[in-house]
DNA sequence: ATGAAAGCGCTAACAG
DNA sequence: CTGTTAGCGCTTTCAT
């Protein structure tokens, strides 16, 4: 089966390739007649031009790069759908890389996209490592990173995410104006930025509110959110006080949610949780869980945008553009798991 | 910044590119002296191969097409994940394609990706609609389907799957077993083989236990999975002998459960519920999900052997392989919404 | 064993 | 307004 090309489309109206590769770019006049001949025979072959030659050529390959740790996470599933419907609108495809948390992993798979000249790449870092990130950053390709990212990031390159200590700051307002008096903390783990900013809102909305700030009502994760199923129990045996646990993603609070009703403690009458985060499931667990909502879905369109626009100015202008924050608004979704 | 390629490279080492590229794909004798030298400058100058006009000269771009109507349904994440591990292991990229059930986005996403020189697809189709990959079929590209496929694929086309006859069946014997003895069933949309598969199942067990099939106890769903709310609450109100319900899916199971919960019927005391999947969140419900489990991560696995199989066999044969199947095990998982 | 040259399909500078 | 030409970086004959 023979392939078809510019100059097969040439020859049947008997001009040049270069002429039909005018009219389909149209960014140079063409006489109006040929024109109309050469867009004939362009439908009637259903003729579609080679993106691998159009690539090589403009030295571009119109394929943008989601570099996350698992579109198995929850989380992820959102970011990508939002960015691939913007890369889809905006010409481009995405291609989806899962790093499981291995840094050397991504290193390779970098590499493996840097030889196929991909535009940019989207970053959920793994491991919150950001050497990857930084060598990627000095070859000047564009980047945005999405809800993982640290201080250091936040005035040398594009970043998207939730304002972390804002939002917990008001996850805990909202408690404490339920009547809350001694909430708990389910802290993840601390080389995410994002984390440790949750456990400062935590820290100040205690404070601000008069309330003390006690050590012993955090509760580190070792390995996994599961870690959190005895933590709960014990702390909960060790202090019969406690009125409220603040999650710091939903997947923890699923997993103290079963720690507290395996014990027979009632949700929300003797203790209220709030979850961050709200994934898919978090409005049909039993019951349904209240958590400070983060737009993912918004994030994939926001960093896709983002993306794009870096990679059109960087086009146009040869370098990149400033680096650009956007801090999108969290949501406290009450449902039924606060009193 | 220069690029560098495989000129650079020989002239590094005062060779021609042409010898470069015959060390790096190693098909033809180089002298040993030269090869080590030429070795040595790869590795010291870190350069790496531009995949884009390999594509462009071997016909091929190493890049296979995910087309799913969403990444953010929970039976996709899985495979996608487990596809994209066979992918980067041997050798291809993924590119991910969300069609949102629209046969127009789907379509167009296959030309785009043709223009692409895509070596391999792997669909889940659109609207279970065919008409797509029926004519993709005919340009002699290779394709796997997976979860979603016709009785008519099964000769012409590689697929994956499990036996939805046979699993539904076993389901069935399982609750009976249980001492079940007036099962309703949840069925899904008509239109997908899968779920008349089911619903097959479903009698055929009933039938061969002895068991009565009555028509008045299939529920069927109009629009969406949260039509089993009340489908469920009509049901019980009319036939309160109902001792068990087997959800064709888990979506469907965690509506049915929560419409039963807030009627206050106890499951499984009054009511056992099994669901079909076992997506990701089946096990943290409130009672965790029994249901017969599908390995959709497998899944994956599977179908990015089975399509780069074809891919190989179609490079070295030029004619695509005879097609396959891929039926794998299903399981019951038991866990606590059934007796 | 290696270099020269052609060509994958496209775009853009240069002529005319 | 349009054709010719060169070149993106690579692989692969065809010579030598």
């Amino acid at each position: 089966m023979k392939r078809i090309n510019l100059k097969t489309i040439g020859e049947m109206v008997g001009v040049s390739a270069s002429t039909v590769s005018r009219v389909l770019n149209g960014k140079s006049y063409v006489n109006e007649k040929t024109r109309k001949k050469v867009l004939e025979a362009i439908s009637k072959t259903n003729y579609q031009p080679n993106e691998l030659a159009q690539s090589l050529k403009m030295g571009s390959s119109t394929a943008i790069c989601l570099m996350i740790p698992s579109i198995q996470n929850l989380i992820f599933a959102p970011i990508c759908k939002g960015l691939e419907k913007v890369a889809r609108e905006r010409g481009y495809i995405v291609v989806l890389c899962n790093t499981d948390e291995d840094e050397e992993m991504e290193k390779i798979y970098i590499e493996k996209m840097q030889s196929r000249w991909t535009d940019g790449f989207v970053f959920a870092c793994a491991k919150a490592n950001e050497e990857n990130v930084r060598s990627l950053q000095k070859t000047g390709v564009p980047i945005v990173l999405v809800n993982r990212y640290n201080e250091d990031d936040i005035d040398n390159i594009d970043i998207v995410g939730v304002d972390n200590f804002k939002a917990t700051y008001d996850g805990m307002k909202y408690l404490i104006s339920r009547g809350c008096k001694r909430i708990a903390f389910a802290m993840g783990e601390q080389r995410l930025f994002f984390y440790r900013e949750r456990l400062r809102g935590y820290k100040a909305a205690l404070i601000d509110s008069g309330m003390e700030y006690d050590e012993s009502l955090v509760m580190y994760e070792k390995k996994s959110a599961e870690d959190f199923y005895h933590l709960t129990q014990e702390l909960i045996k060790r202090d019969e006080n406690i009125d409220a646990i603040f999650a710091s993603s939903d997947p923890k609070a699923i997993v103290i949610m079963r720690a507290l009703h395996d014990m027979g403690i009632r949700i929300p009458e003797d203790v209220s949780v709030l979850g961050f985060d709200d994934v898919e499931l978090s409005a049909i667990l039993e019951p349904p869980l209240s958590t400070v909502r983060q737009p993912f879905y918004q994030f994939g369109i926001t960093a896709g945008n983002a993306l794009i626009n870096q990679i059109e100015y960087k086009n146009a202008n040869g370098v990149l553009p400033p680096s650009k924050r956007y801090i999108l608004d969290h949501e406290i979704v009450v449902r039924k798991s606060t009193k």
